[in-house]
DNA sequence: AAGCACTTTCTTAAAATAGTGG
DNA sequence: CCACTATTTTAAGAAAGTGCTT
């Protein structure tokens, strides 16, 4: 090599190292497969990985005609899934061979992920593009008979434990009523922390067209800027309203 | 407002994939 | 089937952003 193509190789070089210290960042490097110790880090990549594999799973099905579903948890704990047809869908059909055969080999606790798939549906990111709630979509086609049924089953256990969930919360409310009337839109026997009867100054007039229950659920707009909390009720008749030892108000209607 | 969990963007290089030939 | 090459895709690292909760 002769003096000046030495050193137009030695420029070549060092512009070379200059770009490399120059680079923003390293790029893409090899990473041993192991937890990673650094959090962010961590969060980073289970979101990046988690969206090449569903990518990947929703191109299996794609290319194959393969019904998949994938169930994760992020480490803090929260669901991710992605299914085709639907999450939901293949893992009955994979609760229902599961129960007849030895062929899988996944480690998924299925029962207990059924009950999980919808807090995720509603994500608008990730596997779930387009938003919507998964009781809107229309029921997969492909779903035979005993997968309806598995279907149908547990969502009535859904509805069990939403409802059981929904008795829960209504019980840790403050206060308490004893509405006996039909008319006042089935609500019966629930807990309020507070009333107010709007249009009547006094309690115990009646009938009162407009009454309000002090309930957390529903705010109520008054013609009067106020703005109440509370349940609306109309056309009720307050026959008695009292406070009990604890402070809480009880009222009849 | 602060903190947390997660997402997105950009640059870069590793890895995967497709195409080809033996 | 295997080896090789070219092309495409994936994901690490860094940093900024989003949305939610406290």
């Amino acid at each position: 090599m002769d003096p000046s193509s030495r050193a137009a190789l030695g420029q070549q070089i060092r512009e070379e190292c200059n770009n490399e210290n120059q680079k923003k960042t390293q790029g893409k490097r090899k990473i041993e497969i192991k937890r990673i110790g650094k959090k962010t880090s961590r969060q980073v990549t289970f979101s990046k990985r988690r969206g090449g594999l569903f990518k990947k799973a929703s191109e299996l099905c794609t290319l194959c005609g393969a019904e998949v579903a994938i169930v994760a948890f992020s480490g803090a704990g929260k669901l991710f899934s992605f299914g085709h047809p639907t999450a939901d869908s293949v893992i009955l059909r994979y609760l229902n061979n599961s129960s007849s055969s030895s062929s899988s080999s996944s480690s998924i606790e299925g029962k207990e992920v059924i009950t999980h798939i919808g807090a995720e549906k509603k994500m608008p990111s990730s596997s779930n593009v387009g938003g919507g709630f998964w009781w809107d979509e229309p029921i997969d086609e492909n779903l035979g008979l005993a997968g309806l049924e598995q279907l149908k089953a547990a969502l009535e256990g859904l509805r069990s434990r939403v409802a059981s969930r929904l008795d829960d919360i209504n019980s840790s409310l403050v206060g308490y009523n004893n509405i006996n009337d039909s008319n006042n839109g089935g609500v019966k026997d629930e807990q309020f922390t507070d009333f107010g009867c709007m249009g009547w100054s006094n309690f115990s007039q009646a009938p009162c067209d407009f009454a309000w229950i002090g309930h957390p659920h529903q705010v109520y707009n008054g013609v009067d800027g106020m703005r109440w909390e509370g349940l609306i009720l109309q056309n009720v008749f307050l026959t008695s309203h009292e406070h009990d030892s604890n402070g809480l108000l009880k009222i009849s209607l």
